[in-house]
DNA sequence: TGCGCTTTTGGCCAAACCTCCAATTATAGA
DNA sequence: TCTATAATTGGAGGTTTGGCCAAAAGCGCA
């Protein structure tokens, strides 16, 4: 029988909707070339053709990538004129990045 | 030609290791289970049986998804006679949850 | 040692994901 | 209107993930 590790009644856990609604939203980030659009577009905004050479491959490939990250929130589109140029539309994201600093370290602690 | 749209040199990449790395931690945030599990050991620490009867499904999922948050070193485990115990490891990723707010904020913004 | 309980590991299959290419859409300019 | 450029969409391919089951491993206790 599972023991009661944690003070009963402490936790209530969230609707499924939500934490399937806050998974995408990680699974967005969770590629290493999405995870390079976000850390470009936090210095400023850029069309499809600067990220497609920044990162290296097919545009058709970060086309899909940026719906991604669009479809979760995380970026917004306008276009002007030929280019659509992307910027992040959630700026919290950024301070994300200092968190995986902390997860590191404990992950090197861990071995 | 791609055209410079942000400052130039504002901008300088990370390296591709890290952004892999980076990638894998978010990758393990992003399925609905792993973050209820996160969410779960917010709140204090629970063992496998615990999680599994939260979660609802087999034991050795919930054992996979927890290697997964383990082997990123979002949670640590300790084995504590038959039972293993898991907590979080890095406690900022409890503080991404005030994040997805503002993402989900920003996507309803843009419909 | 032998039994029971808890957790992990390995194998399998279906579903989802990633990448490219080709074709299509949208816009600017001649 | 016609052409060139930028970006998106659709489809094929190969790879990865997620779930269960069965088997193994770790631990406590008699």
């Amino acid at each position: 029988m599972p023991s009661l590790t944690a003070k009963s009644g402490a936790y209530v856990p969230r609707s499924a909707q939500e934490y399937r609604a806050g998974a995408d939203v990680f699974k967005a980030l969770g590629h290493s070339s999405r995870l390079l659009i976000v850390d470009a577009l936090s210095h400023g905004e850029r069309c499809v053709a600067d990220l497609t050479q920044l990162i290296g491959c097919d545009t058709s490939t970060v086309s899909n990538h940026l719906s991604i990250l669009r479809n979760v929130g995380i970026v917004a589109d306008e276009r002007r004129g030929q280019q659509v140029f992307y910027r992040l539309a959630a700026t919290c994201v950024t301070k994300v990045f200092a968190c995986l600093e902390e997860v590191r370290a404990a992950r090197e602690n861990h071995r």
